[in-house]
RNA sequence: GCCCGGGUGGUGGAAUGGGAAGACACGAUGGACUCAAAAUCCAUUGCUCCUCGGAGCGUGCGGGUUCGAGUCCCGCCCCGGGCACCA
């Protein structure tokens, strides 16, 4: 006879207090430094390193923070729980363009700005109480952290792969300043709507593109999402085919191309200059169409990147009064420019098929030049882009597959030095240089005899000097400190200035996960044995719209690190993990749609439990939800359940270990936290399906509220216990405390439960009686039964006996476990 | 134009080595408790018929494969995102 619950009514009074269960537990674990993680070496676990990205500290958190926060603090909770050591650490992209503006129209200085949104950050942090490790606690826009961006600056410089050059950036005619390109939206400047522009400035680049061929090669090596790694192959833009030299035999000059299709080399009528190729105006020189290449050139230049690049835009140009030989055929090319050609790209310079490619085949309608197919197939249309034989090229390929013939052509240029095989990359080098005031100094000096000369080891940082106007015009507002600026060379103790320009906010991010892993060195950027205990990253948090900038050039800064011998990191982040966006009313929250979700009011009126279970469970978190305020009534309401659930079972019954051998509704209810904590475990390893693992919980406290006026005592507090430690990763306060009042033990520190597989499994299973597909019956059968036994008890249902109903069984379908289907006619 | 996602009840979403469509939650309706309210608890809830036993229809649309399709194949439509004159 079990015992009863007696007075379960009197304990059930007491109220679920998520501000005093909260302040409680966060208290513990900050005094205790429960989540401190050392770099000791005698720890024998094996280490994981859970990261999200850093937070940009502009203003108060948002409930797309919460989400992030919240999926990293479970993922880190369940390997801790699952013996892993783990390194979870919090810092801030500190530097960048909002807290300037900001301080542009306030005259608040940026790091004051900064400083106050920090502080909002860390507030939140440790009220939704995340698992952080705060003692490698650090902003990007501390001397002390950008004191090592200026010294990876450096190494780069010296390897030769950072280098300056003049190069067309974004310019605002209004504002009189280079822009961002995350400044520029919709070729608009984001602040004062004036149209961008194109400037040719000397700036400061990274060589990227040096890496780019193992930039692709290597996201074979890592696990990320399908989608992120084709945004980064596309970026990449990897496309192969030959550099085939067009000779301007009137001025002596070589003009190779890089084409995709030498297969169409035959068929070129007419070639192609930029008009930001340096010959152009060369090449006029002299004949008719001087003036009007001038203007064109001139016109293309200042046009706006946006209005050029339309790709429906008629296309133009102007000849240029000169033609290239084509080496395959001797036949004389007339030269045009044309704005269609991009200077970044190949050579600058491009051979034109009209009959193999749509561009070409557009410009040549437009200027009346010749036609010509070359490649067989398609429906006789031209321009035809597809494969089939060619035609009207040369004897010895006309009749060849294409693809066969390109390889013979370019085999056959190789050989008269006309050509070689060529691979070109869609990617640019990064421009890292920023005319901007609130960023990392750029560590180096210029001297009139020594030119460009390094800031030495033992003066960084360069720390950013005090300025009164932010606002730059036309030149870094840096430059407005002259007494900073004035400075002596290095080399020689001559006269100098310093480099006023700032780095790109992406610099700083692409290496603070390496920071975290020595985050306390002052000697050095990191003790490289402090890399190889923690790095890769294993598991990294973030939203998809980093996939591209901040993912590529945090792989390139490893990549780099490491043929400079300083770091040994292929690949940062081996497993990343994408979250979709919160939006509200379909749309992305933002303060001037007025449609934003402060979650500090969701915990302070829930809990910050609630708030966290609530942004998991709306829905998977890889996809975008729209945000309700509907459903996180139902998640507290749960949580108050089990909290109750919690209180009742420990006022009312001396603690006692389930039945050894259950029975009815204790079999029941064990079979329910068992099967709980499968669901659990498998939601949470890889897929991180947190809303159907919150789920299972529901569904678990549920069973103990359906089944707890009959069951042992120790049955419901097993089940009860086992509840709040699934619930623990991701609402830590209710979890632990519900834990220790069944258990007396802190949940973090037991290991996470493992699933009985003999309860996992019933000796009585439902088994569904099909005719003809169609569900007419559910029987009871033994998980044991043969296919014959299975058959023959959906023959015997009576559902199943008035449809099938005297006619032919032709077939019977049994799947074990599962199913019978009964094909009558 | 190209490349990714995604279309399932009133709502958010479950279920894909093909096998009970709608777990869990919100909302709604009815009830219990209460002087009342809040809180809590219980029941019902895809749609349409119904003789209250049940029957038919249902996962964006049209076909197909299969004993069986939300799931696989072919052809479309719609929504969201990314890239876009890259030769």
């Amino acid at each position: 006879m079990p015992r009863r619950l007696a007075s379960l009514l009197a304990v059930s009074e007491r109220r679920y207090d998520p501000a005093e269960i909260e302040a409680r537990w966060q208290r513990v674990w900050d005094e205790e430094g429960t989540w401190v993680v050392s770099n000791r070496t005698d720890d024998q676990r094996p280490k994981a390193y859970v990261l999200e990205m850093l937070p940009y500290p502009s203003g108060e958190p948002h409930v797309g923070h919460l989400k992030t926060y919240s999926v990293g603090d479970a993922i880190a909770h369940f390997r801790r729980r699952n013996g892993f050591r783990v390194l979870h650490p919090m810092g801030y992209d500190a530097f960048g363009l909002p807290a300037e503006n900001h301080a542009i129209k306030t005259g608040e200085h940026p790091r004051d700005s900064t400083r106050n949104s920090i502080e909002a950050f860390q507030r939140q942090f440790r009220e939704w109480g995340i698992s952080i490790d705060w003692t490698r606690e650090f902003g990007t826009h501390e001397p002390r952290y950008y004191r090592w961006t200026q010294w990876i600056f450096l190494k780069l410089l010296e390897a030769g792969l950072a280098y300056r050059r003049e190069a067309a950036v974004k310019w605002c005619p209004n504002d009189a300043t280079v822009l961002a390109n995350e400044q520029v939206v919709d070729g608009r400047c984001e602040r004062c709507g004036a149209e961008v522009e194109a400037r040719q400035l000397e700036q400061w680049f990274l060589r990227i593109t040096d890496y780019a061929d193992r930039l692709l090669r290597d996201l074979d090596t890592i696990d990320w999402p399908g989608h992120v790694k084709t945004m980064q192959r596309n970026w990449i833009g990897r496309s192969e085919g030959a550099e085939v030299v067009f000779a301007c035999e009137e001025l002596g000059i070589d003009y190779p191309v890089f084409t995709t299709r030498p297969d169409t080399l035959f068929g070129a009528t007419f070639f192609l200059l930029a008009p930001e190729h340096p010959d152009v105006l060369k090449l006029a020189a002299g004949t008719e169409h001087e003036d009007e290449v001038r203007a064109y050139v001139n016109h293309a230049l200042t046009e706006s990147s946006e209005l050029r690049g339309d790709v429906d835009k008629p296309k133009t140009g102007v000849p240029l009064g000169r033609t290239v030989t084509n080496p395959v055929n001797g036949e004389q090319l007339p030269m045009f420019v044309a704005d269609y050609v991009l200077m970044e790209y190949g050579t600058g310079a491009v051979m034109a098929v009209p009959g193999h490619d749509e561009r070409d085949h557009a410009f040549a309608r437009a200027f009346d030049l010749p036609i010509r197919r070359v490649v067989g197939g398609g429906d006789g249309e031209l321009p035809y882009t597809g494969d089939g034989p060619l035609v009207n090229s040369a004897p010895q390929f006309d009749g060849k597959s294409n693809r066969q013939a390109l390889e013979e052509i370019v085999a056959w240029l190789d050989r008269e030095g006309r050509g070689h095989p060529s691979v070109n990359y869609r990617l640019r080098d990064w421009l890292v240089s920023r005319q901007r005031y609130w960023g990392c100094p750029i560590p180096v000096v210029y001297c009139e005899r020594c030119g460009i000369v390094p800031v030495p080891d033992d003066q960084l940082p360069v720390e950013l000097p005090e300025v009164d106007d932010y606002a730059p015009r036309g030149r870094s507002p840096l430059a407005a400190a002259e007494d900073w600026v004035r400075t002596r060379c290095p080399r020689c103790d001559g006269e100098a200035r310093r480099e006023t320009d700032t780095m790109d906010t992406f610099v700083d991010s692409s290496w603070y996960f390496l920071r975290y892993c020595d985050a306390g060195n002052e000697e050095a950027a990191w003790d490289p044995a402090a890399l190889r205990l923690w790095m890769a990253v294993d598991q990294y948090i973030g939203g998809v719209e980093h996939a591209i900038l901040h993912l590529m050039y945090a792989r390139f800064f490893c990549k780099a690190l490491s043929d400079l011998g300083l770091a040994d990191v292929q690949e940062p982040f081996a497993a990343l993990f994408t979250q979709g966006m919160v939006t509200r009313g379909g749309a992305k929250m933002s303060k001037s749609k007025g449609n934003t979700v402060d979650p500090a009011e969701i915990s302070d009126r829930y809990g910050a439990d609630t708030a966290r279970c609530y942004i998991l469970f709306i829905g998977p978190p890889d996809q975008d939800v729209d945000w309700s305020d509907e459903g996180v009534e139902g998640v507290h309401r749960f949580l108050a359940r089990l909290w109750r659930l919690g209180a009742e079972v420990a006022g009312a019954a001396e603690p006692a270990d389930p039945e050894v051998d259950p029975e009815g509704d204790d079999l029941v209810l064990l079979r329910k936290a068992h099967w709980a904590i499968d669901k659990v475990t498998r939601d949470m390893t890889g897929r991180f399906a947190f809303n159907t693992a919150i789920a299972a919980v529901m569904e678990l406290v549920n069973d103990c509220y359906r089944l707890r006026a009959g069951v042992e005592p120790g049955t419901l507090r097993f089940a009860a216990a086992t509840g709040a430690s699934l619930i623990f990763p991701f609402a830590p306060h209710c979890g632990a405390d519900v834990y220790e009042r069944l258990t007396g033990e802190r949940v973090w520190e037991v290991p996470w439960p493992d699933a009985d597989p003999a309860l996992l499994e019933s000796e009585v299973v439902q088994l569904v009686c099909q005719v003809n597909g169609k569900v007419r019956d559910r029987v009871e059968a033994s998980a044991s039964a043969s296919r014959e036994e299975l058959a023959a008890l959906c023959r015997e249902a009576p559902k199943v006996r008035a449809h099938v109903d005297g006619r032919d069984v032709l077939k019977e379908v049994v799947v074990p476990g599962k199913l019978v289907n009964l094909v009558v006619r």
